[in-house]
RNA sequence: GCUGCUAUAGCUCAGUCGGUAGAGCGCAUCCUUGGUAAGGAUGAGGUCGCCAGUUCAAAUCUGGCUAGCAGCUCCA
């Protein structure tokens, strides 16, 4: 970075000191309209700031405005901010004397001989690490706002109490916030939850209940191109297709694990106390179903790998503020898949599981957006969140990071991610809010093999442990429809488009050539509609191209004559008049090869 | 689960001081037969999320529940 450029926005330190200073100004403001404020922290973050405050009101979006305007001024009062030190002491008294017992306990916890220092700007004092900006006269007073307020729990632990988080972002300039305001509007626009709600994807209603939406004919359309060709493309890769129940007793779950570890995760029917009556429970996973197919029979070695794969739906009961549109919900339906292997072919089996789940994800053109996460296990849990010994979890681990390392997959490591039963490589998806959740996830598990005495006939004679990969393909339909319309902003890709082709005759003369097209559409499995409402063709091109149709075929009496269609795509073009064969052999075409254009 | 916000026609939203509801789009019917993003007219459509309470009177005030949104926590 050349010396011009450091004390500018390119420079990401620059930017995190810029936002940091921010939360600072936001907590003197604070503290200089309601004195009585207690205050936890406040860092710079990604996109922003955020403070949290412990206030004795709830802050509203008139106390924001309130908040800003202090702001305002404190940056044009050009105030100098200066870092000094204390020792623990000092610190702890510093921090009663103000009446702060949130900063107590940060002092608290700071390790014996820790510097501690404050930034002091004017009146207000906090204690921080640093660093900031010279004067609080660098911060530009019309380039930042308070986005919003929210609960948030101090120290991030549930047990605690919630505070409440101011956030906000700044720019160096008005423009530049602007632009990131209008770009977050945007955003929205392509919010799944509303998009696919209008566009008619997916409903959910009060009286079924959260969690649990309806996919109507076009989102149901789109799951089940997914699906088929899922399938289809694992059956090409030697998957064995199983079909298991959505419910089992509660003595499969107590073999698996599930019922000591994943209890509030499921949903039970019936009294788990009454032992007088069956109880069961919906599934939550499929592992436990799909290894007694394994089970069946003695197995020989022959018989590995064994990779069997099933669209599954699932069963979790998440807490009632979890759920979200179709990408956080309670029954969702997965490409679940699980290889049973000796384990010399651990590694390779895991390559095919990898370059599967890449190879879905870069059709439906999601790869491009995803990062790798090794899920690990907190050792420090040990026992009670995971079961198995550290032994065997320091062997998994290592396996799979030798693994991961060979195949050059660049990861994060994230500690305490880890399945009950093993570690985990989750392939993230950043969506268009720069908000990730897990897609894909593939786990290398020797432990349910284990519960469930699943052993296999070696060379040898002798009796051997398999191990097992558990793996999704593309993951949760549900959630990959969801990031599929918010990545496309509804225009999905033509091979899953639940309407493809839209006739538009402009004259009632038209209509029986257009119903002759949907036929002939129709028997080539392309997905075709004619709108013979006696509306004007601008208003018909309107609401297809509303609908993100992507290809238009206008028909009127020149097109009958010559037997044409015209042929306009959904980005406005003009592709003007050809044959229908030749429209046809097109659209298959793009079809076949899963083309991302259009 | 927690904090805060929200719920009026299929959708987007008005509805002032508590006095039995309104627009645009969509839908239906009719007129219009038009060549690449909204032609015109008429009409239907609401137990104001649900259940209580206050009041002579509740879409409006209060409480509980349900669902939706943002974030936290948890998770695919």
């Amino acid at each position: 970075m050349s010396d011009e450029n450091l004390y500018t926005f390119e420079n990401p330190e620059y930017r995190k000191t810029y936002w940091h200073t921010c939360s600072h100004i936001m907590a003197q403001a604070v503290k200089r309209l309601w004195p009585e404020v207690q205050l936890a922290i406040g860092p710079a973050i990604d996109n922003g700031w955020y403070y949290d405050f412990d206030a004795p009101f709830s802050f509203t979006p008139e106390h924001l405005s309130k908040i800003e305007g202090e702001m305002k001024k404190i940056c044009k009062e050009r105030i100098r901010i200066q870092r000094s030190q204390m020792s623990r002491d000092e610190a702890m008294a510093w921090a009663e004397s103000h009446n702060e017992p949130y900063k107590a306990e940060l002092i608290r916890d700071l390790p014996e001989g820790e510097t501690i220092s404050f930034y002091t700007q004017g009146e207000f004092t906090d204690l921080c690490a640093g660093p900031h900006l010279d004067h609080t006269g660098r911060v530009k007073h019309n380039g930042f706002q308070l986005t919003q307020c929210c609960g948030a729990y101090w120290r991030g632990d549930s047990n605690r109490k919630m505070l409440q988080r101011i956030y906000g972002v700044a720019f160096p300039s008005k423009e530049a916030l602007e632009e990131y305001l209008k770009k977050q509007e945007e955003a929205l626009k392509r919010d799944h939850n509303k998009l696919g709600r209008e566009l008619e994807f997916f409903t959910t209603v009060d009286v079924i209940g959260q969690g649990l939406p309806i996919l109507l004919p076009k989102g149901a359309r789109v799951i089940q191109t997914l699906q088929r060709w899922v399938e289809d493309e694992e059956q090409k890769r030697g998957y064995l297709l199983t079909k298991t129940p959505l419910m089992a007793k509660s003595d499969l779950y107590k073999i698996s694990g599930h019922w000591d570890h994943y209890l509030d995760g499921m949903f039970v029917l019936g009294d788990p106390r009454d032992e007088s009556k069956e109880c069961f429970a919906l599934r939550p996973m499929t592992c436990p179903f799909q290894y007694q197919v394994f089970l069946n029979r003695a197995r020989s070695y022959r018989d590995l790998p064994m990779r069997l794969g099933e669209t599954s739906t699932l069963f979790r009961n998440e807490d009632s503020g979890e759920m979200h549109g179709l990408i956080r919900v309670r029954q969702f339906t997965i490409s679940e898949g699980h290889l049973i292997l000796r384990p010399e072919q651990l590694e390779d089996e895991f390559r095919g599981c990898l370059e599967l789940a890449k190879y879905c994800l870069d059709t439906v053109g999601m790869l491009e957006d995803c990062t790798f996460r090794f899920s690990q296990w907190d050792p420090a849990k040990a026992g009670t969140k995971y079961i198995g010994t550290p032994e065997q979890w320091e062997e998994a681990q290592s396996i799979m990071g030798k693994i991961l390392d060979d195949l050059g997959v660049e990861y994060t490591i994230g500690i305490d991610e880890a399945a009950f039963y093993g570690p985990k490589l989750d392939i993230q998806y950043r969506n268009v809010f720069g908000k990730e959740d897990t897609i894909v996830t593939i786990q290398v598990d020797q432990l349910l093999a284990e519960q469930f005495d699943m052993e296999y006939t070696d060379v040898d004679g002798k009796k051997r442990r398999p191990y097992i990969i558990h793996r999704t393909s593309l993951g949760c339909y549900e959630r990959t429809l969801a990031y599929l319309i918010e990545k496309y902003a509804g225009a999905l890709p033509l091979w899953m488009m639940p309407t493809q082709v839209k006739v538009l005759p402009i004259t009632d003369r038209a209509h029986a050539y257009a119903h002759g097209l949907v036929e002939k559409l129709d028997a080539a499995n392309i997905h075709a509609e004619a709108d013979c409402r006696s509306e004007k063709l601008g208003y018909k091109i309107r609401e297809a191209q509303m609908q993100k149709i992507p290809y238009m075929l206008v028909v009127g009496d020149r097109d009958v004559e010559n037997g044409t269609v015209s042929v306009r795509t959904r980005k406005g073009e003009d592709l003007g008049a050809m044959t229908p064969d030749a429209f046809l052999a097109k659209c298959l075409m793009e079809i076949a090869t899963k083309s991302k254009e259009v």
